[in-house]
DNA sequence: CTGAAAGCGCTTACAG
DNA sequence: CTGAAAGCGCTTACAG
């Protein structure tokens, strides 16, 4: 059996389909007697639009395009769910594309996009795709100098992008998180920062740089090791600290997974922590609180870092010009009890 | 500027928007010398095809929705990957719904694939989307009598549904897991449920009961307290069991999240676990392996699963009918620290 | 190997 | 308030 179209309605409502597509779309523009006429016909034979030939007809497609580095990464489901929540009340629906950190299917995703299968595009994973109008042809003419639909990136800034951007300080909110320790007396702070490519790493690295100029304390390059966010990087970067020359006692890791992953392995070494070695993650995700000891982090307001995403993508949507503007939302340091004074015989 | 069309690169070829076509979509069906020409103009033009208007032509979209009940949940999160994995394979994109557990939402992403939006739909979330060809229409007929694209179900079964099921034999892996807390010589063992409408709450909790009684132990009403997966729904579980008259030595809860919920309340009441209480969990997600204590839980092939259950929708596509078939995988008990004896003083 | 032409299922000015 | 008709951008038998 073939899906129910719309001419199959019309004929058995006795329209037009043009009468049947105003019944569905600005059901006020049509008599209410035709309207319940069409109503019961489309609950009759079940019919459902076709969502293609509206596309096409109308150019656009009520779906906007997350582009996520890893889905698996609490950080990324917690926004997502704030993009969800403003998409919902724009009537939008949220298609998620998980790129796995690949460039590859960063831009398989992109294509959807100027594919014309979404009207709009969220990127959270820091890399302009190669489409977004910044391609210049074969005969040197730099085209189409606009994006032709609104894009919004989110915490992993694009330096020179011509979109707004959504996050928060990362030099400062990391620069904090290591004054924090140095106030706590320690002396010896190693960082475990993010890969080494990533926007995020560089921005949190130079906060962490700033505290230590800032505080007096000295770098050893020993004390900055690079991970790539997840737990088994931080084990791995702890264990190379752990058998410095110098030890350090107290370690700011670029994300939270990566702050457990060291906690555990220091653990294992023997250490204990804080009463050892301090540690400080980056993002507060639901697992930071529970964790033994309770991970002392930065807070980011991951939720409404989506929502606001989001509502950008709406008014370009509305066909607002959209600014390269970056909306720097507020992080919150919080201290929990993965953090402690440095022990005085080690100073 | 508007986007160029198949009508522009044909225009610029000067061929017909036919071999426009052929070149791109079946490359060796077009002279080479004309495909290279082509080409080129595509790339000049920046060329990308409107995926609505081929999407209408050929009645496919090389798209296939993944509904989940809730994309922060990390067992989702694994179980997405495989589904990705293998839609790469087969040349599918992969679109994904988080119905935040809620009935609403699921009707809304179910509309896309109805609208035809995608090929195939893979269920996570338990539910029977009111379409799937099972509503009774107006005048008494049940129509349509099959599913139009192929559907597969993940995870939470939904019994009596005529798509191939892909998950886990949980009666006996939670008749397991509580076994093992018997065999530990635990006789007060408690279970920390998942919501209550859920098929898999019905399921583990069958198997806890079913392990009570070959163990033949007492199965007291209050040591069964339902939870809704979440960490903070085990810490509200454990304080109720935690002032239970009769308190229990041994906990099953239905998930990692609850697990840890519960035993972090249980130390927060000052008992250690597993010296006083053994907890296990349920689907081995990252965060198992390094809390603390690490957690006994039942590992779950989350990755196979997804991958499997894409496979299956890759065949649905091929034209295959698929049956109502269960592929059962199989899951590993993993002991890990937070289970231990039962201390003889309390027997 | 290539092109002319029909048609996928809608929406929307336009006319009445 | 309603309908006839054009057209959105593709693909694909069919003919040559």
């Amino acid at each position: 059996m073939a899906t129910a179209t719309m001419k199959d309605v019309a004929r058995r409502a006795g329209v037009s389909t043009a009468t049947v597509s105003r019944a569905l779309a600005q059901p006020d523009r049509v008599s209410s007697e035709l309207r319940r006429r069409i109503e019961a016909v489309v609950r009759d034979l079940d019919y459902t639009i076709n969502a293609s030939a509206r596309s096409l007809r109308r150019n656009d497609t009520g779906m906007v395009l997350v582009v996520v580095p890893d889905i698996g990464n609490p950080f990324f489901s917690k926004l997502l769910k704030g993009v969800e929540l403003q998409a919902r009340k724009l009537a939008y629906a949220v298609l998620i594309g998980d790129t796995e950190h690949g460039a590859a299917r960063a831009e398989v995703y992109a294509r959807q996009l100027e594919a014309r299968r979404a009207d709009g595009l969220i990127l959270l994973n820091g890399r302009t795709p190669s489409f977004a109008g910044f391609r210049v042809t074969s005969n040197a003419v730099p085209r189409p100098l606009g994006p032709r639909y609104p894009i919004v990136v989110v915490s992993e800034r694009i330096p020179g992008s011509p979109w707004p951007t959504v996050g928060i300080d990362n030099v400062a909110a990391a620069e904090r998180a290591v004054l924090h320790l140095a106030d706590l007396g320690h002396r010896r702070i190693a960082h475990i920062a993010g890969p080494k490519g990533n926007i995020l790493t560089g921005e949190r690295r130079r906060g962490y740089r700033a505290a230590l100029a800032k505080s007096g304390l000295p770098a050893d390059p020993d004390w900055l090791v690079y991970g790539d966010f997840s737990i088994a990087s931080g084990r791995r970067a702890a264990r190379k600290l752990l058998v410095c020359p110098a030890r350090p006692t107290g370690v700011f890791a670029a994300n939270d997974e990566m702050a457990m992953g060291a906690i555990v392995e220091i653990r294992a070494f023997g250490l204990a922590v804080p009463g050892d070695v301090s540690v400080v993650g980056f993002d507060d995700i639901e697992f930071a609180e529970i964790f033994d000891p309770p991970l002392t982090t930065v807070r980011q307001p991951r939720f409404e870092m989506g929502q606001r995403a989001m509502a950008l993508i709406g008014r370009g949507l509305r066909g607002e010009a959209l600014a390269a503007e970056e909306v720097i939302l507020e992080s919150e340091f919080v201290v929990r009890a993965s953090t402690a004074r440095a022990a005085p015989a080690k100073r």
